[in-house]
DNA sequence: CGACAAGTTGATGTTACTCAAAAGTGGTGG
DNA sequence: CCACCACTTTTGAGTAACATCAACTTGTCG
């Protein structure tokens, strides 16, 4: 964790925030101070410990992490990501202790979240929609392990991620950074790498999805979203309010 | 849905919020107010549906209620509970659209949620932990879907409960109710209620869980605990802060 | 008592896991 | 440039856990 003063403004990190709520040329300057001081997680190492003391609200600038429980016997599974221009510990904040260890899947760059003023300008909006959008994805995580086979979980979960990578504008022609390893999506999706690999095989077999070097493309999204009844989160709806 | 004015002060209904923070003689006159103006619903009727207004933040005084997510083809998944003394709708108040279906799974009865006035009364803190051991279960509930064989998701599910009954005093020597068909927890687990029932049958005859009629009791929960790596959520440390 | 929901049982099928090894990939230093 | 290493991906064969289908039994409540 060190300290960078070099202001290099990094891809898709305050779109998705502009994308969720009208922000102001204040909250916007916050947003650029803010991005000044930032700190830096190498691939792999924890960000925050369960039940160590928190970290203060934070924006992912670059880079994916994930919130993870690991069991005492080696199996692990990956609760949630944390992905460029979502929140970390935006919501509770008061709470002192972390309820999951965060890691960084890749090197990740933070920045501090500028503190919302008053409850009616911009930045606190984005917040909330971003907290529920944050809930959101954590219910539709619960019915993808819950209901769906290996093919669907894989599906759905790849939907998920181009929409909120979107959000951000990472997503050009329906490809988008995807730095997982097959483990990894494995731990995600609860099954095992092998079988992960079989089904990603099937998938390009059958023309839908590329994951290659990192890189994720959908050939026929429209045919994907039909295989697991696709409802984007719409942030536009949690926005009106 | 019907307010009734007769003051039946539901058991453990507000043992919950007064076991999460301090409560002040103000903050129990306050829920006490609240509790005059109850609304009631019948089992298996739907109490907000998903994309629909969301509820006033509310209280749960008696009974069980579900988040529930239903797929096109009839499978449902369980996301998860509201348990007496719990709250539905208190973290994002202000996102406009509910972002899950709640329905009762028993006669459930509510009252409004009383306002916190400022950032610091007792009533204010309660809701924060409440808010944050229900994103905590939420966790836990993916690591359980995604990762444990149906044996071990059942105990831990079943510990998950205790815990969170006891706060509201429903706990009475490692026994309390469990009003869930086998069909609804495995909607809730991820699997098939047969499964479900052998997997009880097998818990049963090895001395270790007892679930009859509406009441489960837990013969040797130190066993059960051992086998799911049990860690309680640890209200007190989320109050500490 | 009758009817309907919930629980139970048996036989069989399938998805996904396990174990093990081979092949590909990328980075490093000589 | 190549040799080497660690890691990831891929493949095959056998297995276990859980699902499916269908009947039968028990419990509950009018």
């Amino acid at each position: 964790v060190k300290a960078d003063p070099s202001p290099t403004p990094a891809k898709g990190s305050f779109a998705r925030l502009a994308a969720l709520a009208r922000l102001s040329g204040e909250d916007l300057q916050a947003l650029e101070r803010a991005a000044h001081s930032r700190s830096r997680f190498h691939a792999q190492r924890e960000i925050v410990s369960e039940n160590a003391p928190a970290l203060p609200p934070s924006i992912v600038l670059e880079g994916w992490a994930c919130r993870v429980r690991e069991f005492p016997d080696g199996r692990r599974q990956i609760l949630g990501f944390l992905l460029p221009g979502e929140l970390i510990g935006g919501r509770h904040h008061g709470q002192p202790l972390a309820t999951t260890t965060i890691m960084a899947l890749t090197p990740v760059t933070l920045c501090p979240a500028p503190a919302r003023e008053h409850g009616e300008d911009g930045l606190a909006k984005a917040y909330a929609v971003s907290s529920a959008l944050e809930e959101s994805y954590l219910y539709r995580h619960i019915a993808r392990l819950g209901r769906m086979s290996a093919y669907e979980r894989l599906a759905d979960w790849i939907l998920e991620i181009r929409e909120r990578l979107a959000l951000a504008e990472l997503v050009t022609a329906n490809a988008f950074p995807m730095p997982l390893t097959q483990e990894a999506l494995a731990d995600t999706l609860g099954l095992t790498s092998v079988h992960v690999n079989r089904t990603l095989q099937l998938m390009r077999r059958e023309g839908l999805v590329e994951i290659r070097s990192g890189t994720a493309r959908l050939i026929e999204p429209a045919h994907l979203e039909a295989m697991v009844d696709y409802r984007p989160a719409r942030a536009g709806d949690l926005r009106a309010g």
